[in-house]
DNA sequence: ACATATCATTATGCATGCAATATTGCTGAT
DNA sequence: ATCAGCAATATTGCATGCATAATGATATGT
C-alpha cells in the first residue's frame, strides 16, 4: 500500500504531462482534493512536491499555478541537454562499458535495425523508435556513473519534448520518418563505436552532434505548432506561450 | 509578512549546511515542530521542499533523514559544474555581455587586484576572494541567458563544497593563500578576455580550466580532512561519508 | 545467550476546523 | 460607463485529533 501523496504526486504528474490542465491555470486545493477524493493535506503536500520538479508555480498565499513554458524555454534546455549527454559519453568512452552495457546498447541498435527493415514506416514504429531512442540515452547516462549527472537528467524529464524519448517522438511528424531515424541510427551506431574504442573525445562528440540533429528536427515541429500547420492535439502536454 | 513554511525551509537549510544535523540522522517531524514552536504541518511542507533539493532523503511511512554526501559525491559534483558553467562561458562570449554586466565584471577583477595589493593575506582575505569568486562565477550564468542551465546550476547550492564560493572558500586552508589567489585571478582575466572578444572556445576552456584547478585544490583538502590532518570543525556542514 | 513473537510506544499519514489572506462582487460617487 | 472602496465569499496557512504503520521493549521458548 503506497502513501495517498504519493499516489496523488504520481497521477497529477500524468495529468499534467498529457496536458489535462491550462497553463497558468490555477490548481486549487480543494478542487483537486475533491476530484481525487480525497483531502487538502495531501493534494498540498503533492503539489509542493510538483512545484519543485517544476511543472507548477507557486505564489504564497496565491498557491499553484500549472507552469508556462516557451519554445525558447524548450530549446535551451536541448542545449543544456546536449552538453550534459556529451559529457556523459565521454565519461563512459574514459570508463569504459560493463558487459551487460555492451549487449543492451547492442540490443539498441539491432533493435532499430529491424525496424529499418520494414519497406514502409507508420506512426507506430516513429513511436517504438522513440522508446528505442530513450533507452539507448539512458543506457550512456548509466554508463557514465556519474550520480549528479543523473540527477541533474531527471529534470528534462519535467520539460515538454526536452527529454530524448518526447524529441524522438516527434519524428512521426515527418514525412520522411525512414530518413530521419537512419540518420540517428548512424549517429547512435558512432556513439557506440567511440564508447567501445575507449575515444572519449569521438564519443563526445558523435553524442552532441546527434542531439543537435534531433534539436534541428525539434525546432522544425515547434515552429511548425505555433503556426498551427500542425496538429496540436497530437501534442496536448504542450502547454506553450510566445517568447 | 513571510508564511510559516517559507521561513522554516530556510531555517533548516541553513541548519543543514551549517552541519547542526548529523548524516543519516532522522529529522523527526513532532521534534522540529517544537524546536520551531510550530506544528507539524508547516514542518512537513518545509521538509517535503528540502528532501527535493536534495538536502534530505524521504522514505514514505518513515519519515525524513539528513543526506550524507560522500567526498566521491562532491568531487563529481565539481565535474558536472565545469562542464556546466564552460558552457555558461560559450554562450556568454557568443552572445556578448551587457555594458553593466561588464561594468560588474571588471569591478571583480579590480577588488581581487585590491585584495593582492596587501603584504599579508590572511583568513578573512580568504573569505573575500571566496565571495567575489562566486559573484564572478554567477555573473557569468546570468549572461549566458539560459534559464534551464541557471536552474541547474542551483543544484549545487546544495552539495556541500560544490558551489564556486564553497570551493573559493577552502583556500583558507593553504599556507600559499596568495599563489591560490593569484592564480585564480589569472584564470578570470583569461575568462574576461576571451568573454568580452567573442573568442566562445577560448572562454569555455578557460572557465573549464579554472573550475579544473579549483577541484585539484579541493581534492587536496578533502582528503586531508578525511585522514583528520584538517580541523574538521572549520568544515562542520560537511557530513561526510566513505566512498 | 540468542532468536522470535507479542505488545506498548512512538511516528507518520491524513482529515478537519479555524484564522488569515486573497479574490470577487457590489455599491455608490464622479 | 468607469472606478474606488468596501463587504461578502472563497482560498490558503496552520493547528490538532485520530487512524495506521514503524519502532522498541518485554517476554517466551529453544
Amino acid at each position: 500500500m503506497t502513501t495517498q501523496t504519493e499516489y496523488i504526486v504520481t497521477k497529477l504528474r500524468e495529468l499534467l504531462m498529457m496536458g489535462q490542465f491550462e497553463a497558468g491555470q490555477r490548481m486549487q486545493e480543494k478542487n483537486l482534493a475533491e476530484m481525487l477524493q480525497t483531502s487538502r493535506t495531501p493534494v498540498k503536500l503533492a503539489l509542493t512536491e510538483l512545484a519543485n520538479e517544476g511543472l507548477l508555480e507557486y505564489k504564497p498565499n496565491k498557491g499553484f499555478v500549472v507552469r508556462r513554458f516557451s519554445i525558447k524555454h524548450i530549446m535551451v534546455a536541448v542545449d543544456v541537454r546536449e552538453t550534459l549527454e556529451g559529457m556523459a559519453a565521454r565519461l563512459a568512452a574514459q570508463h569504459g562499458i560493463s558487459k551487460e552495457m555492451n549487449n543492451d546498447l547492442q540490443s539498441y541498435l539491432l533493435q532499430t535495425d529491424g525496424l529499418l527493415l520494414k519497406t514502409e514506416l507508420d506512426y507506430a514504429d516513429a513511436l517504438m523508435f522513440a522508446d528505442i531512442n530513450g533507452k539507448f540515452h539512458n543506457a550512456i547516462i548509466k554508463a557514465a556513473d556519474n550520480e549528479v549527472l543523473s540527477e541533474m537528467m531527471q529534470k528534462f524529464e519535467s520539460i515538454p519534448l526536452a527529454a530524448a524519448r518526447s524529441i524522438a517522438a516527434t519524428t512521426k511528424e515527418f514525412k520522411s520518418v525512414r530518413a530521419v531515424i537512419e540518420r540517428a541510427q548512424q549517429d547512435h551506431r558512432r556513439v557506440y563505436e567511440a564508447i567501445v574504442a575507449g575515444d572519449t573525445t569521438g564519443a563526445e562528440d558523435a553524442l552532441k552532434q546527434h542531439i543537435h540533429n534531433a534539436r534541428q528536427n525539434l525546432e522544425r515541429v515547434l515552429v511548425a505548432l505555433q503556426e498551427n500547420s500542425l496538429e496540436v492535439e497530437r501534442y496536448p502536454f504542450l502547454r506553450l506561450v510566445k517568447g
